[in-house]
DNA sequence: GTCTATATTCCGATAGAC
DNA sequence: GTCTATCGGAATATAGAC
């Protein structure tokens, strides 16, 4: 009656994300997926009828753990400079893994996706730059950032910075993804 | 005697680079090229006997096509800033055609390719680096830029706002990315 | 240099038993 | 919820004729 692991499903978006990251969403398989969680390949489209479904899961699931994330950041005493510093520590974890954000990896296949996906995807990165440029409206009103141009812009150079860095690390070296990082944080000081 | 078409080697590298760059590396087959240029599968093997081979012809292709700009635009009375709009204007061409830069399109697969190919990505990155830096260092020089830290940063951060600026566009749009663009002059003008 | 034909492998996906 | 078994199709690739 109980299921032999209740968490297979969980188990099955955590690796999922960790593939696209590494080798991108048209390189790892059903059977990757079956093979490393010691299923078979029946059992994961049990759980995700057809890889899109998993990549939709996989994206949801990437959107709430950022809602969370921005959720902890809403703390009084937390500066503006912090809750930056805590949106590129995502990043810096990604690197530190060899990854690259799940964005960048479905950017390269975002035109063999179906429309639904594409939402998704649109959605996230909406919801992303949102939060960043937020962060920085506050920093900027409190005299804690400061820098020309809109709020708007300003967030699409830094997010941009992030993404590719992230992407550039993997073949020139985690060094340029810290001179980048350190880059953003010289442009926005007060 | 003559071949059918003398050129046909030449097409599949067109054709080949243009599908990686619309729908990335691991999403295109030698199917998919046969059928645009009205060949067979056999034909496409015998020019490149491998997809990797293949690979690795287009971005020793793209390389070159780098090298001859940069020749074009070392001519006495271009300014630096020329210099960085030309280089800009590569981005803004592909933005305009729905693609994204080769290098961060094979970005996501690049830990699934042979050495051989990712020697020639970090060689291709290497030369793309280090010519925009050139060109920077340049400005600074003859006063024609201004910008705090290193030249090697601050070709890292406009190369990374160009590239994920381009695969950015395909999620919300070709605004952002002019804004991207705007902002990149901005911060180095003098 | 291009063709026909085919080999092999893998992929995403489903039916039906347990 | 997971299994065995299998299908249809597509991908990379090669042999050999023209």
């Amino acid at each position: 009656m109980a299921p032999r692991n209740a968490d297979t499903k969980e188990d099955i978006l955590r690796l999922g994300t960790e593939l696209i990251q590494l080798y991108g969403y048209n390189a790892f398989s059903y059977a990757d997926i079956a093979k490393n969680l010691h299923i078979r390949n029946a059992a994961v489209h049990y759980h995700y009828p057809g890889k899109e479904d998993l990549l939709a899961g996989i994206i949801d699931n990437y959107m709430e753990k950022y809602r969370q994330l921005e959720a902890s950041l809403n703390q009084p005493g937390i500066t503006a400079q912090q809750k930056l510093e805590a949106y590129m520590a995502r990043y810096t974890e990604i690197v530190e893994q060899n990854k690259i954000c799940i964005i960048g990896s479905v950017c390269s296949d975002y035109n063999t996706l179906p429309a639904s996906v594409k939402e998704r995807i649109h959605d996230l990165v909406t919801m992303v730059l949102d939060m960043v440029e937020k962060v920085l409206l506050e920093g900027k009103r409190l005299k804690q950032f400061h820098f020309s141009g809109n709020a708007r812009t300003q967030t699409l150079l830094i997010m941009t910075n992030l993404a590719a860095g992230a992407q550039l690390s993997r073949i020139t070296g985690k060094g340029d993804y810290l001179a980048i990082c350190k880059g953003i944080l010289q442009q926005v000081k007060a």
